[in-house]
DNA sequence: CTTGTTGATCGGAGGTAGTTATCAGTGACC
DNA sequence: GGTCACTGATAACTACCTCCGATCAACAAG
């Protein structure tokens, strides 16, 4: 035996636009400024969804509004409606115009110099229509914005093990060891990675995933100690480290090329196989409205990598 | 430079009602009186959400409707956004009134005729309210049904290790060695794991998930074969086995009293410290409504637990 | 060709939700 | 202590939207 009266109506998505509106400002006429409407509309919005809902959501004084502990509750799940409407909308824009409108795209910074011209030179060709926005970050940077809404794909170095973040690989590709011209290692072929244990390695500054994967690398071939002693902010200058003389650094196979070009005090070295490698990949936020643009993106991008040394992925690896 | 007319209103709800009443049933009139309306409000809001949306949502004809390849994308979204409304209301429903309504609760067959007494009287005298419905079922089922909505809260052995689940942990019970009179370990107390490589072990039916905790057991013992030669569907039965002399079995400590009264045949041996145990507690969608209903009322059974001879746990265990 | 069924359309009634203008309560400030 | 600025609530009015019943046009089955 229920005392409410009546049956209740269904609350409208602008009654929930309003209360969680009022819920983030906590303040009627801003909260009404915000999503474009008067302040009697949305004081009478809330005040029907209350009356709908059976339930006290604001404590209201002349002087300042705060949220019920029901308020607190309902105001998530109002929040979580319209994060529902907003990817309806979104992937509708997707479906009506595909690879249109602007991508936000972060890369971490030990690929994107040595892909984006690939990446580019495809969406200027394949999409033209699709605006391409690069973020270079690094790694957990790149996932903050990505489950914040400030970035909608990612390209970087995988495995993540991140929940409720869906990856694409691309590619796997094997570092190649560089050595200074008269390294006891310069410029051999099927290094085993115990010589590891034995360099004097440089490496990148804390936070870069290229770090720490040279890092496993280290473990995996036994070596105990940290090898830090020099670290440098950009594979750029690392590279202008070996060459001075400092030590030796791993390079992705992508990078090779580019970095080792400008100095001829280099040598580089091939590991035995299988080689340590790492593997590049999309990510993008699991239930993406865009998925579908983002799977052809892949699929377009590995074939657009057969110039590459890398050894290109199928969809499933 | 945009071809279509004007601003885009937004979508409502009942225009996403009416979408997935189409999507669903594919036939408009069927589909107008699920949602209770008329078909031409129906025809009208999916128009209308067309309109809105930019998308054709349906192929029409005057024989049948099929969903657009556009349509069957966007009616998971619109089928996303009503589910999440229904968890709003559904949460506006608990914060009005907590503790009272149907709460359809799983429980395991090695928990339940154990702890059910405990469970229902507990419910019975703090919230009268409360009309708790049992299902008894194995894991599988009961996760399927938590998933589905078919079940609210389930009571059984954890860890899951399913994602999107939330256990709230209950209790540790060790497991006791229940033998025939005139076993050798028969009533000995500090029994050694590693015995249970020799015993034959009778074990539940296949999907109890208690089989594949003393299978586990087993194996930590180092034992290799599986030691299957009978199964039972119900630990009642299984201990009506061992009293006949076919082996022995294992038995939480919850079901000992109760299991093995009903035999003078019968010896119970408790292993050695640490004993094997397993962990019972509750689990909950994720972001169930009535998420916070559910932890206090783990937080009262784990208070009326006290007589049981287990070790009850806190809340973050 | 007739008939039944499909979804779309029409015209009018009712209600919802928005607007502007105004009210009443409260705290800050001199 | 009185004034004032600012708060959210209310009132009156209007516009639009959505709903319904009735009807229409297209199609398939017999």
């Amino acid at each position: 035996m229920t005392i409410s009266s009546g049956r209740r109506r269904q609350p409208s998505l602008a009654q929930l636009r309003a209360f969680a509106a009022v819920a983030e400002h906590l303040h009627f006429r801003d909260a009404a400024a915000a999503i474009g409407t008067s302040q009697p509309a949305l004081s009478g919005a809330v005040s029907a969804l209350e009356e709908t809902l059976g339930v006290t959501l604001l404590e209201r004084t002349t002087r300042k509004v705060l949220l019920s502990p029901a308020g607190e509750r309902l105001a998530v799940r109002a929040k979580a409606v319209l994060e529902a409407v907003g990817a309806l909308l979104e992937e509708a824009e997707a479906v009506r115009a595909p690879f249109t409108g602007v991508l936000r795209l972060g890369v971490i910074p030990t690929v994107a110099p040595y892909l984006l011209p690939t990446v580019l030179r495809l969406v200027h060709d394949r999409y033209p229509q699709l605006d391409l926005q690069v973020h270079e970050e690094q790694t957990a940077s790149l996932l903050d914005g990505l489950h914040s809404g400030r970035l909608d794909l990612l390209l970087l170095a995988v495995p993540l093990g991140v929940p409720g973040v869906v990856e694409l690989p691309l590619f796997d590709e094997d570092f190649m060891l560089v050595t200074p011209l008269d390294h006891w290692l310069g410029g051999r072929e099927g290094i085993p990675r115990e010589a590891l244990k034995e360099l004097n390695l440089l490496l990148l500054d804390e936070g870069h995933c290229l770090r720490d994967q040279a890092l496993d690398i280290c473990r995996e071939a036994g070596r105990e100690d940290a090898p830090v002693t020099t670290t440098a902010a950009g594979l750029s200058t690392l590279v202008q480290l070996v060459a001075g003389g400092l030590g030796c650094t791993l390079l992705p196979r992508t990078a090779l090329k580019v970095e080792t070009a400008r100095s001829s005090q280099l040598l580089t070295g091939a590991f035995a196989e299988p080689a340590p490698s790492r593997r590049v990949a999309f990510a993008m936020r699991a239930g993406a409205a865009r998925a579908a643009e983002y799977e052809e993106l892949a699929v377009a991008l590995r074939g657009a990598l057969a110039a590459l040394p890398v050894r290109v992925l199928g969809p499933d690896a």
